[in-house]
RNA sequence: GGGGCGUUGGUCUAUCGGUUAGGACGUCGGCCUUUCAAGCCGAAGAUGACGGGUUCGAUUCCCGUACGCCCUACCA
């Protein structure tokens, strides 16, 4: 190890909305950058023109913030080595592939789309791996090739990768890779648009800004030798390289939207927690020393190494995020939870848009009680949506089993039940008094506290399952309890 | 076709040559209990892809095979 501070990056591509790929790159790289006090660099890979996306690129940022993965430098952050786009760093990847052109490590190539076509067909059928066939660079010579360029000749640049040899390099998770060189294809390193491919640019952009460690996914490892080539050619020192394992949908392929969740904006849409997606993510591919499963990201910091990384590819099992996400939920004070579900109670139209501090205070205490039961954000609305609505609709399932037709003890349980009420005082309704109340009906009625417990639920709720019923009743109120008790006791004559 | 990387229960993983192969999710059962959850307890589920070596001893090291994945673009 060098005493250069570590800086790492991660380079998304504005393509699209945010993935979760990029998510957990960030992470590690955040973790690894963090855990050595360097720094990390967001660097947006906007070469391709044909998929870019104007919106993209800031809901990365967005993403990542909340993600709490907020880069050191970056694009609309800035920082000693900008720009942090690679839209607007052109001139240097000419310059610089201009220098390799001089020097003879690179050159121009006139060969039209259909010919390259023609030619890869043609080493196909006859069982030959496709490559380039250097006929740019065999059949022109350098004064020819310059003045077709003069000439506004469509052309692009490629590097010329040496025939022989191997390259091999050191991967601080997979140990030593090589590769033979007489396999690696001449790379275009300019396109005919004048921009970059991903292999000058990165090789370029990583000396320029001082990246000391490559961390990327596995699917770089192939192009690692070329990159490698182009740090030699440059004459510069390469990076350290580590190649984490690439996300795996359910039948093992790359992780992709067809089959599952790409977007962090559908975690944020469906309610997954930030610190439970991070947790999720860090558990994939890498494992805590102590074998814990949850740990926060301080920790992740705390332990980072690359060592304890697993090198196949992970499959995403939204199942486990749910149930992490579950236990993050649990742990969180009700007055950090709230702020964070209300949002979603204002979508579900169960609070009006700008909530007053009454509404506030009783959607609070409707979350508390179902606090313990959601796994994401998303079901809190069904959860508690009957504790907001007076005439809330009744389960048939429910009605069939305590209501109508009734047991004979049922009305007069609840008749009571509202007689009572109405003559407690209100400090009196309490979970405790409550309690003690139904549980006396039923000990009068001669019948099991659960006989009177089900269907006072049911003509309160609607519904077979729902809160510890007496903090149920609680958070309700007398006025609203007596509501729904006649609006049942009602229901009931009507069959 | 070529190259690279990988392969521990359905899924995520521990093991740095010696374990009854451990843990987590999920599944099933029990307890608790006013329901649902949560929590606790328990169970089922891995001949460690397969075949050879190396070794007193291999899930761990080496080779081969199979399978999967990635790359093989003027996409990243």
């Amino acid at each position: 190890m060098t005493d250069t501070p570590v800086r790492v990056r991660i380079a998304p591509s504005p393509t699209g909305d945010p993935h979760v790929g990029t998510a957990y790159m960030g992470l590690f790289n955040y973790a690894f950058a963090r855990h050595h006090g360097g720094q990390f660099i967001l660097r947006l890979d906007d070469t391709d023109r044909e998929r870019f996306n104007a919106t993209s690129a800031h809901a990365i940022l967005e993403a990542l913030r909340w993600l709490g993965l907020q880069p050191d430098e970056g694009p609309e952050i800035g920082g000693p080595y900008g720009p942090y786009v690679q839209s607007e760093r052109l001139a240097l990847y000419t310059h610089y592939a201009d220098q390799l052109v001089a020097a003879g490590h690179a050159y121009y190539c006139f060969c039209t789309k259909e010919r390259l076509a023609e030619m890869r067909a043609a080493q196909e059928a006859a069982g030959d791996a496709t490559m380039y066939d250097r006929r740019c660079l065999t059949t022109l010579t350098r004064e020819e090739a310059a003045r077709r360029v003069r000439d506004g000749a469509p052309h692009v640049i490629r590097m010329r990768m040496p025939r022989e040899g191997v390259t091999t390099f050191h991967d601080l998770i997979r140990g030593a890779v090589s590769f033979e060189n007489a396999l690696i294809d001449d790379q275009v390193l300019i396109k005919a648009d004048g921009f970059p491919t991903y292999h000058l640019a990165t090789v370029v952009d990583d000396h320029l800004m001082r990246i000391t460690h490559i961390t990327r996914a596995e699917e770089w490892i192939s192009s690692t030798p070329k990159h490698l080539t182009l740090f030699r050619m440059f004459g510069w020192e390469a990076p350290q390289f580590a190649h984490f394992p690439l996300l795996r949908n359910a039948d093992r392929s790359k992780i992709s939207k067809r089959q599952g969740h790409t977007s962090l904006h559908w975690y944020q849409a469906e309610g997954i927690l930030p610190e439970a997606l991070l947790n999720f993510l860090a558990l994939l591919g890498w494992s805590h020393p102590e074998e814990k499963e949850i740990f926060d990201l301080n920790e992740l910091i705390a332990n980072f190494t690359f060592e304890r990384f697993n090198t196949s590819g992970p499959v995403f099992d939204l199942e486990k995020l749910r149930w992490l996400n579950g236990v993050y939920i649990r742990a969180l004070a009700i007055d950090d939870l709230y702020p964070r579900v209300e949002p979603f109670l204002i979508k579900a139209g169960i609070l009006q848009a700008q909530p007053v501090p009454e509404e506030q205070a009783f959607a609070k205490q409707c979350i508390a009680l179902e606090q313990e039961k959601a796994r994401a954000l998303t079901e809190f609305p069904d959860l508690v949506s009957f504790l907001f609505n007076p005439n809330f609709p009744y389960d048939d399932e429910v009605v069939a089993q305590w209501l109508r037709p009734a047991p004979a003890h049922v009305r007069p349980a609840l008749s009571t039940l509202l007689e009572q009420v109405e003559a407690l005082p209100d400090a009196d309704i309490t979970a405790e008094r409550l309690e003690e109340i139904v549980r006396r009906i039923a000990e009068e009625l001669g019948v099991g506290a659960g006989k009177v417990i089900h269907p006072t639920r049911a003509a309160l709720s609607g519904r077979a399952k729902g809160p510890s019923l007496f903090h149920m009743m609680a958070v309700l109120g007398k006025a609203e309890i007596r509501y729904r008790l006649k609006r049942t006791l009602e229901m009931m004559k009507g069959g």
